[in-house]
DNA sequence: CCCTGATTCGC
DNA sequence: GCGAATCAGG
């Protein structure tokens, strides 16, 4: 398989609309280990996945060296925060040809939800995260960088337009680190619990 | 059994 | 880097 930009950009769409990797495979006409393995590689975000891959492996008989005081080195390093886990539940069937457009959500840059209320921490939550379909509308509103086209990479994942349609593509700017987006839809992509209980 | 995605490891 | 084989959960 000769990963070109444009069969690795078709992946990333296709990944990012929330298809199962049976069905990206399908479409590209590659298989699905070919697909999550290169969006592996690519780094693209993680699905949810329904297993959690012991992460203890058949231990090496060698059970010497002096490896064993450490009790847990850096341990809590991640303060049980953010998981960001978008919810693809529109569409991952594979039957489902094409997936449901994410709800329209207001961009954090117009409307400014993102403000803790009142100071009344009795119980200061953890930095639950819930995590918000990437929309392709509030992205309309913004323009890209115009640098951030010259830049190589890991680029920011967030949909720019509608899926499908000849206008999408992706942000591309640089990611934080260890996210798929970048500062910007960062903010609009990961929205506080607390924050989001406007909407029941 | 069907599905899913993740990781491993020979190439 | 690639992806089939394998693993693991639903």
């Amino acid at each position: 398989m000769e990963w070109t930009e444009e069969t690795i950009s078709r992946l990333k769409e296709l990944w990012t609309e929330g298809l199962s990797t049976a069905e990206i495979g399908r479409r590209l006409s590659i298989t699905k280990n070919a697909v999550v393995g290169k969006a592996h590689r690519l780094g693209l975000p993680a699905r949810p996945s329904p297993i959690r891959r012991s992460e203890k492996k058949p231990v090496s008989a060698s059970a010497d060296d002096s490896t064993a005081d450490k009790t847990k080195t850096a341990k809590a390093a991640e303060p049980a925060a953010t998981q960001p886990r978008p919810e693809p539940k529109a569409a991952p069937r594979p039957a489902a040809a094409e997936p449901k457009a994410p709800k329209e959500i207001k961009p954090a840059s117009v409307a400014a939800p993102v403000q803790v209320a009142a100071p009344k921490a009795v119980k200061p939550e953890p930095v639950q995260r819930a995590p918000v379909r990437p929309a392709a509308k509030p992205a309309l509103s913004r323009i890209p960088d115009p640098d951030t086209k010259k830049r190589r990479g890991p680029s920011c994942c967030w949909p720019i337009g509608d899926p499908g349609t000849p206008g999408f593509h992706f942000c591309g700017a640089t990611p934080l680190p260890g996210k798929p987006y970048c500062g910007e839809h960062a903010q609009i992509a990961y929205v506080k619990l607390r924050d989001r209980r406007d909407s029941h």
